[in-house]
DNA sequence: CTTGACTTGAGACTGAGTCTCAGTACAGAA
DNA sequence: TTCTGTACTGAGACTCAGTCTCAAGTCAAG
């Protein structure tokens, strides 16, 4: 799978601009994720590895996750549990989520009109945006034609996160 | 002040319907979040009750607030750090979040016509959604003048959360 | 070789949030 | 009043994702 040959070297480039190395866990890592996951949490990474009988450490997990985000390779996403997600970044192209509170997928899109919005608003609240995310939570077509019913209001909490990644 | 007393109200309502009390605790804790706080976080509470000398225990605020989010007075949120924020419900109006990437301050704004296309967008995938929510981080305009500059782009992780409340 | 900086795994640690359990409070029945 | 059942509480143990530390390993450059 050459596009995944193509991730190791853009990795491999970042790392060199940081004066650091790309190591055989380093690159392990950028092949099962850039090979078989889209979103994905550090967790089944780490199963996924010891599955194959890689070992690496969780330190190493993370510490990877975190040049992947850096590299901007990997955005690092909350989709709804207390914990954190990962997804890889195809192109570098922003896109939000509608994510079915039935069955868990994701469908992803881009909408120029919401984008354009948005900063029309920023403006006229003399806000300076970086990024923006947008997320619904709602009932997918599959879910739906089976019969699934919207989760009860109650059920629902407000869905923003701003994840920053906080550094000392 | 009357609202907090309305309020404390309601929950006493919603208490009712699930055989549950109104008790001391309760009382104390919808008081301090309707009279003081905006948005807030369970541990910041948790300090608060201590300096006033009003002695609850985390796990009872952490059953509070479930019971708080159960009755749709408040909502759980995720605003830029890796723990939850807690924000009460004001009329019930949506609403969604500036959030400013250096003081931290949240700008809340409710805009038709992001809600109108978000709706569309929905439509064209066949997803029926319930809740949806847009955080946009960026440097306030204080800040700005300040000479805040905006964090770095590979500081920023997406801000997307779908925090439902997940229950067994 | 030697040096020095980068890496790693193991395991300790952190901290928000959850769970358990024994004791307390209270409403309704007798 | 006392009794009884259920709700409620605090203390502290527990969980678990994520972070940190440290000793040992690796590698490039001199």
């Amino acid at each position: 799978m050459p596009a995944v040959e193509r991730e190791i070297h853009r990795f491999e480039n970042f790392l060199g601009t940081q004066g650091l190395r790309l190591t055989q866990e380093r690159v392990a890592l950028v092949r099962e994720i850039f090979s078989t996951h889209y979103h994905f949490e550090a967790d089944e990474l780490l199963l996924k590895m010891k599955q194959k009988a890689v070992k690496i450490s969780r330190a190493t997990i993370y510490r990877t996750l975190e040049l992947l985000v850096k590299s901007g390779m990997v955005r690092r996403v909350h989709l709804g549990e207390d914990h954190y997600h990962y997804e890889y970044v195809s192109g570098n192209s922003h896109h939000d989520h509608l994510i079915c509170t039935t069955c868990g997928s994701v469908i992803e899109f881009h909408d120029v009109t919401l984008e354009n919005r948005t900063r029309e608003i920023c403006e006229k609240k003399k806000f300076t945006p970086t990024f923006y995310n947008l997320q619904v939570l709602g009932i997918c077509d599959s879910c739906r034609r089976k019969g699934a019913l919207p989760v009860a209001p109650d059920r629902v909490t407000a869905i923003s996160e701003g994840a920053l990644q906080l550094r000392k």
